[in-house]
This record gives C-alpha cells, structure tokens and sequence, in this order.
DNA sequence: CATATGTCCTGAGAGC
DNA sequence: TGCTCTCAGGACATAT
C-alpha cells in the first residue's frame, strides 16, 4: 500500500518580539523592582557591538547604586525605571531577549545588570543584533514617547479609538496596524492572527472599515494578545524567541493563520491559507472567513 | 502632514 | 562538499 504523503515546504520563521513576548519578559524580571544596581557591563562578543547609549562609563554612573523603581513596557520595549526617574530600555527588535537564566548561547550576550538582594543578573541576549539598549531620563522619556512619536498601547484600545486614528487611512488595515505612531504593540505575526479572527480581510482599505468593524478589531486585538501574554508569547520555528527562563513561549500552538500557507483554514475547515504580501512582510489569511465586502 | 522604501544584522535553507 | 544568494521583519532615516 502506498501513502501519500504532502510535505508542507515553509520558510524558516524568524520571531519578533512583539507585544505579548516583551510583556512576558517584562513580567520576567519584575524581582528586580525594589533592587539595587551593582554592576552594568557591556559584554565583549565577537559580533558586531550593538547599539547601547550613552556610553557605558555614563549609564554605570547612573544606575550603579540606583534602585529599581519599576519594570514596565511601552510597546515592545522593556523599561527598567529608576528611582531618579532615569529608565533604562531594552527594544528587542527582531531577535533580542531578556533572560534570568543562561542564554540560548553565549556568544549572542551583549549586556548585562547585576543587582542587590540575591537576585539573578539580567542578560540582554540578541542573536543578530539589531536591538537596541538606551538609557533616557524623564524628559527624554517623555518626548520620545509622546502621542506623536507612538501610539495607544494595543492593550488600551477600543472601536471608536481606531476609527478616529485609522478612518481616514487609504492604507490596508494590515499594513496600518503595523504602524507604532498608530498603535503600539503590534507586529506582523499578530496582525493577521487578529484580521484572521475578526474576519477582516487584511488589504481592506481602513477607510472602508465601519465602527461596528473598528468595535470587532479593538475587542480582537485585546483577547488575542492577552491570550498570547497568557501562554508567555510565540516561538516560531526557528525557536529564537525564549521568555526570561530560556523556556519556549505556547501560543504558536494556537496560531490560525501566521506561517501556515496551504494548511486548511481552522474556522472554515475548508479554504486553505493564503500567503501574501503586504509592505514587503507577509500576510496569512482565509479567503472564505475574510472577504473584501 | 501621510505614506513608501532602503537599511541594519545573522543564520538557515535553497540551488548550483 | 561548499559556495552564493535570498529571506525573515523589528524601528528608523530618508525620499516622495
């Protein structure tokens, strides 16, 4: 007897930290509220240095003997605020993480903080380097971060918000929702999961989204990313992205749609995938669930 | 102002 | 087998 056998070909998946996997490690490292900084270093590897600013003679006479105040997030960056109102960022980009326990490799460690208390030293780990590590006081902060320069966090949004911040867009609301200005938070991966259950086609044009749609997207975007927070974010195929542990994230287990071209459609059970691209990054989406209309 | 494109970087995989 | 090429998509600088 003779079994067929279809063999998927998939690109690699790289993974991105987006909202979800930097709030799991900002949830990774918040033992460190309270504690004193002891030691920064810029760990010396073979790889092209990245980015960290100022100097690091400068951030050592900043946070050396400093105490944490408090660990948050705003988009997909780590913040580590201190108790002078300096806050130290870790922006991941496409492969970096933050860990408590020993990295994926050691050769990818860039940066390192010890601290007080007994509690474990934070590893700033980027395999192809494109993160960055910077250090702003308030002021900077504030200005950096404004309105202008980055959007409501994704967690924080509703119907009425998005149609005011998107209505008027020719855009495709895919391409749109990848926007930071607009919106912080989300990235490639979860914008088609969140069109994907909202039943949005992903070229729609965000000017000919209504309010009732706007309302679905919002009330998506909120459950799928806290969903994704609960299950410590995505590991794609490559495995890249690990959460403070060096342990694996879960919710790639409940992906519908992201990286699965030609697997039928879980909704439907009937259409297959479909891959496209959108803004040079690709977009997965059902053509029966997600219509045009 | 809004939107589009090129760039950074590494490692995996394809193809020759 | 080993080389070269392409691709993955974060944020940002620059161009239109």
């Amino acid at each position: 007897m003779i079994m067929g056998i279809l063999i998927m070909i998939k690109n690699e998946s790289n993974t991105m930290p987006e909202l979800p996997e930097v709030e799991t490690m900002r949830r990774g490292i918040l033992a460190i509220e309270g504690a004193k900084v002891t030691a920064a270093e810029k760990v010396r590897c073979q790889r092209k240095p990245i980015a960290i600013s100022p100097n690091m003679s400068t951030i050592r006479r900043r946070m050396v003997g400093k105490k944490v105040k408090q660990v948050g997030r705003i988009g997909k960056r780590v913040v580590i605020q201190m108790e002078n109102e300096d806050r130290l960022l870790f922006e991941p980009r496409m492969t970096g993480l933050v860990l408590v326990a020993d990295p994926p490799s050691q050769e990818h460690v860039r940066f390192r903080l010890e601290f007080s208390r007994g509690e474990k030293e934070v590893l700033y780990w980027d395999r192809r380097g494109l993160g960055m590590i910077y250090l702003l006081n308030d002021q900077q902060y504030q200005q950096r971060f404004s309105l202008e320069n980055l959007g409501p966090d994704a967690l924080d949004v509703n119907g009425e918000l998005l149609k005011n911040i998107f209505g008027k867009s020719k855009r495709a609301v895919k391409v749109a929702l990848l926007d930071q200005k607009k919106v912080a938070g989300i990235g490639n991966l979860y914008a088609s999961e969140i069109l994907h259950v909202a039943a949005i086609h992903p070229a729609k044009r965000c000017d000919r989204i209504t309010l009732k749609q706007w309302n679905l997207i919002a009330e998506t975007t909120i459950r799928i990313l806290q969903e994704a927070i609960v299950h410590e974010g995505s590991t794609l195929s490559d495995g890249t992205y690990r959460n403070t542990l060096n342990d694996p994230g879960g919710y790639q287990n409940m992906h519908r749609v992201y990286d699965k071209q030609g697997e039928f459609c879980p909704i439907c059970m009937d259409t297959p995938i479909t891959r496209i691209v959108q803004a040079q990054r690709s977009t997965f989406f059902c053509k029966s669930c997600q219509k045009r209309g």
